[in-house]
DNA sequence: TTTGGATAGTTGTTTAACTAACTATATGCC
DNA sequence: GGCATATAGTTAGTTAAACAACTATCCAAA
């Protein structure tokens, strides 16, 4: 028997994504304030990146569950804006490996910062198990459609 | 005193929306597989539009969480499919009503019968009153940035 | 009654997502 | 070795989001 607790009236934010749209939103103004000149989605491939420098488009893909079209130019922009460079891969020349450049390195700490901020505000006057159930929740619905 | 539930690497997927993503895709194939000629965007205008027939864009734009820009091109869209209409207001010249063609209306049995599939499926295996709790959250953080 | 501000909607530009079709390289099998 | 197939990435076309600048209409106060 499929769950049904989904009123019609209720199913809306659910498959628009409020949340989530209200957040990226926020953090965008933050980074405009900021001087920070990067969009949402070159921050998300960014944020990769400094976890592991040197990863291929590929991985990039998975890490951040886009496909390979939005990749390839979310890199090309990167590019343009001398945040990474473009090295193929010797031992397999289909392959770009994809590299921080020293400007980009230095966006880390104030990009992170920001980004945690934004989900302190988000999360003002929410209790703290509460945060843990709703992450498992969303984490249970991502793993059911991937 | 700001809460501080979030790891660096757990900030990642509450931010880009992965969950609300993944729904949001399953839902535009179910679309495509039934033959349904529509956006998830374009659904979530119509959507509005079942609820309350002949509303402005501006009230569009207050119900889907989008822009003017973005409704007048949703608007422009679904007007080219031949699924709304706009009908310029007698009391208020500035305001478009839009109107519901009979062509959209039959669409709405089938695609809200696809929502909720979709949700059925993302939501499998979560006990019902976390998700009563992950909806609570979600509201508030939309309440907290809005 | 005119003028100035507010509101409703449109247009142009840039960035991104999705699909499909494409090139280049690698790999495994005959 | 040569061919089929899979994988990595690119290109093209459509739809959409965000922002800024714009037009048209309404309304209220001088």
């Amino acid at each position: 028997m499929p769950n049904n607790q989904f009123k019609k009236g209720e199913l809306y934010s659910f498959i628009t994504g409020k949340a989530s749209t209200a957040i990226a939103r926020r953090l965008q103004k933050k980074f405009n304030t900021a001087q920070l000149n990067l969009t949402i989605e070159q921050w998300s491939v960014l944020y990769h990146l400094w976890k592991q420098d040197g990863i291929s488009q590929q991985e990039l893909c998975n890490a951040t569950f886009r496909d390979k079209p939005s990749i390839t130019r979310l890199v090309d922009n990167l590019e343009k804006l001398k945040l990474v460079k473009r090295v193929s891969s010797k031992e397999d020349r289909r392959m770009n490996m994809i590299y921080l450049t020293a400007e980009a390195r230095k966006m880390q700490e104030v990009s992170m910062e920001l980004a945690e901020e934004t989900l302190n505000e988000a999360l003002t006057g929410v209790p703290e198990d509460q945060v843990e159930i709703c992450k498992g929740v969303l984490q249970i619905v991502y793993d059911n459609l991937k």
